[in-house]
DNA sequence: CGTGTTTGACCTGCGC
DNA sequence: GCGCAGGTCAAACACG
């Protein structure tokens, strides 16, 4: 497909530029770019992206809160991929575990369609008709559209290894070559029980660094425990500074996947809390105390304040 | 043996 | 209808 950029862009995804978002909080994260020296070299360049953001999406946003709230909203009017009834009770759940549970009844329903159907092209298959039998191997009924109803979100990062690692656990289950460029695209799956997130990964042409990965729905299941990455009690403008070049290879990556639940997670915050501007970190603290505390330590970092949470 | 990767074949949507 | 390209399946294989 010619327009596999404008796809990644245009659909229902939701480019995030840590390194654009953090300058804007606070002077930013310069320096830390550089500093992660290969060959983990993580970083994201908006530079490469001239028209990653939507027109109509705000460019920068003041606030974190602002700014996954913006891109909640993008997200459910701007993309040309139709919210159903699904993907909405998913994703407008402010409660991931109730959002999870309507996610796991919908996916077994799915699924359980999927497999009547497969009863169905039993009978079909006594019959000698392999196109039939083809044609709906996959549980979908001939000419039936296939439908986009898991919400996406694409990021590119500089790096020099393709698969980033991110604290789930993926299973590859193909990859193909894709046309005009050079570099594989690769298809992995979540490999935990009931969750269908998926996620592509595949290299820039343009900048063989660049590593685009793109997730498409979302986790049914908890961040994985055993958190790798920042642990450590920050006091001094040093030990920041310290930190930001300790940070392990996963840790821009890791925050991606923050930054990509809250957006998807919790997209009527503007409608159910009403918080000034400047809460952006109270109000990330709330709602993801127990699961992205990592997420609040970074801002932290780069805001040069000393608390925790 | 369980888990993950590789890879060719197949399915699907779309443009011509 | 046909061809192309993206996406998925599943058997074979590798590895700890």
């Amino acid at each position: 497909m010619s327009g596999e950029k404008a796809e990644l862009f245009h659909y229902d995804s939701v480019l995030f530029d840590p390194f654009s978002f953090f300058s804007h909080l606070s002077g930013g994260p310069q320096g830390f770019v550089d500093s992660a020296a290969p060959p983990f070299n993580y970083s994201t360049t908006s530079s490469i992206l001239p028209e990653t953001l939507h027109s109509d999406h705000e460019p920068a946003a003041a606030t974190l809160s602002h700014h996954a709230i913006n891109s909640a909203n993008y997200y459910k009017a701007g993309g040309t991929m139709p919210v159903t009834a699904n993907s909405s009770a998913c994703s407008s759940s402010t409660e991931a575990g109730a959002g999870d549970q309507d996610c796991d009844r919908n996916e077994q329903k799915e699924r359980q369609e999927q497999e009547e159907n497969r009863e169905g092209n039993k009978d079909d298959d006594d019959g000698d008709d392999d196109k039939v039998k083809k044609l709906t191997k996959l549980g979908r009924k001939k000419g039936e559209k296939r439908q986009r109803d898991q919400p996406r979100f694409a990021f590119m990062t500089k790096s020099q290894i393709d698969h980033l690692e991110d604290g789930y656990r993926w299973r590859k289950y193909g990859q193909k070559a894709v046309k005009n460029s050079p570099f594989p695209r690769s298809y992995y799956r979540c490999t935990t029980q009931k969750c269908s997130v998926k996620k592509r990964v595949e290299r820039s042409y343009q900048d063989p660094s660049i590593v685009i990965t793109t997730y498409e729905g979302q986790h049914t299941h908890h961040y994985p425990a055993n958190v790798r990455g920042s642990s450590h009690l920050l006091a001094s403008h040093q030990q920041q500074q310290q930190q930001q070049f300790m940070m392990p290879p996963n840790f821009l990556h890791r925050h991606h996947h923050l930054q990509y639940q809250l957006q998807t997670l919790a997209p009527p915050l503007d409608q159910q809390l009403h918080l000034p501007a400047d809460c952006d970190l109270l109000l990330l603290q709330d709602i993801y105390k127990n699961s992205v505390s990592f997420c609040i330590k970074y801002f932290s970092i780069f805001r040069g304040w000393d608390w925790w949470v």
